[in-house]
DNA sequence: TAGATTGTTAATCGATTAACAATC
DNA sequence: TAGATTGTTAATCGATTAACAATC
């Protein structure tokens, strides 16, 4: 009893931790070993004030007089992420996108394994996009029966996102990162993370128009 | 004199029109003419209030007692957002993510035009995307002087793109879209728009390791 | 006219920034 | 120890929500 509840993180402090993570690695390929959040401050463009407030949340990593120690703050911050694990993840819909998001993650980051990707497309079954074949979409069902994949990446047009969800929630994904230009939605303890670039593109043509908004 | 200061549009408003558009869109694909705040609010999930608020900073387009006109909100927002307007784009970087930007605004968005491709790889130069061919990297500068271009596409890996970013700078484009995994400096009267892909993963990750604040 | 729903002001909530005591 | 810089509380700022008069 008494126990310290904790406080939710809120969706602006979690959006830009992977920011941190990028800019500490910088500094660890710069050999650069320890940085304060004054100076970390500057090359990020986030306040001191707010760098701080931001770590206090997971922990006091920092020390008084000193900084922090980059190394360790970023693995601890991969491990707040959770990438020091590996997620296991299917592609469906392996047009342009798809195959550019099979190639990416396996470029960018070890710790996601495309572990089957699937198409309604007959030219493009059975094709091998690094190493991994492509499945028809009628057998996405059963492959998550007898599979437990993490993470589902949509890359369908948005006619069949919607449906593509359906099956990626009954199959047992824990997360799915949507890529179709579309809302979908999925049971309440999925997480859903959207990419939609068309409200990005969008957003941009705004600022090109009204450049005293930016 | 006395004249009515624009107040700045917050951020956070400017990035909900696009959605706004999107749901009409829908709406209009249903035959749905008219929609009430409070209508809207339960599809979109946005509250009532800050739906009329979000409008209002734009207009009164809505009318008391009867709502709002779909076909014609729908078409102010994308005059707001700028996109009843063309857009000539370049895309630099043609691997699997620069092809597939490529097809999905012209697929997605008739008013982004891409006039041009570019890349370092001898392989992809001279390849034919959407009819456009991809040309050597190296004539991106005299290209710029010799067209007016609106937007450039950044679709290099993260070490190339702060150069690229400067020679579209220099070229005098309006707006940058970055794919690049980086943060990259531009002038200040250019617009930039980054997509982060991993940093929009790695959330993904930390979301699935700690539901509770999802 | 009566009912519905906006536009807009005021209240609340949450996030950011400032300040400073704690401490390395 | 003295100086530097964190961790954390308090103040401020901005965004969201509630309320309601205006009006179609």
């Amino acid at each position: 009893m008494n126990q310290k509840l904790p406080n939710k993180i809120s969706n602006a402090v979690i959006r830009r931790l992977p920011k941190y993570r990028r800019y500490l690695e910088d500094l660890l390929n710069k050999k650069i070993y320890r940085i304060s959040s004054k100076d970390l401050s500057e090359l990020i463009g986030f306040t001191a004030s707010q760098i701080r407030q931001d770590l206090n949340n997971f922990g006091g990593f920092g020390q008084q007089g000193y900084g922090y120690n980059v190394k360790e703050l970023y693995e601890e911050i991969g491990k707040i992420l959770g990438i020091d694990k590996a997620y296991i993840v299917v592609i469906v819909g392996t047009g342009n996108l798809g195959q550019a998001i099979a190639n990416y993650t396996h470029f960018y980051r070890t710790g996601f394994i495309v572990n089957a990707m699937f198409d309604v497309n007959p030219k493009l079954i059975g094709l091998r996009i690094n190493g991994v074949e492509v499945m028809d979409s009628e057998y996405l069902q059963d492959y998550l029966k007898e599979n437990s994949i993490d993470i589902g990446i949509i890359c369908t047009n948005k006619e069949s996102a919607q449906e593509v969800a359906t099956k990626l929630c009954e199959g047992g994904v824990k997360g799915i990162w949507n890529f179709a230009p579309v809302d979908i939605d999925v049971d309440e303890d999925i997480i859903l993370e959207n990419v939609h670039l068309s409200d990005s593109l969008h957003t941009l043509a705004y600022f090109i128009n009204h450049p005293q908004d930016y």
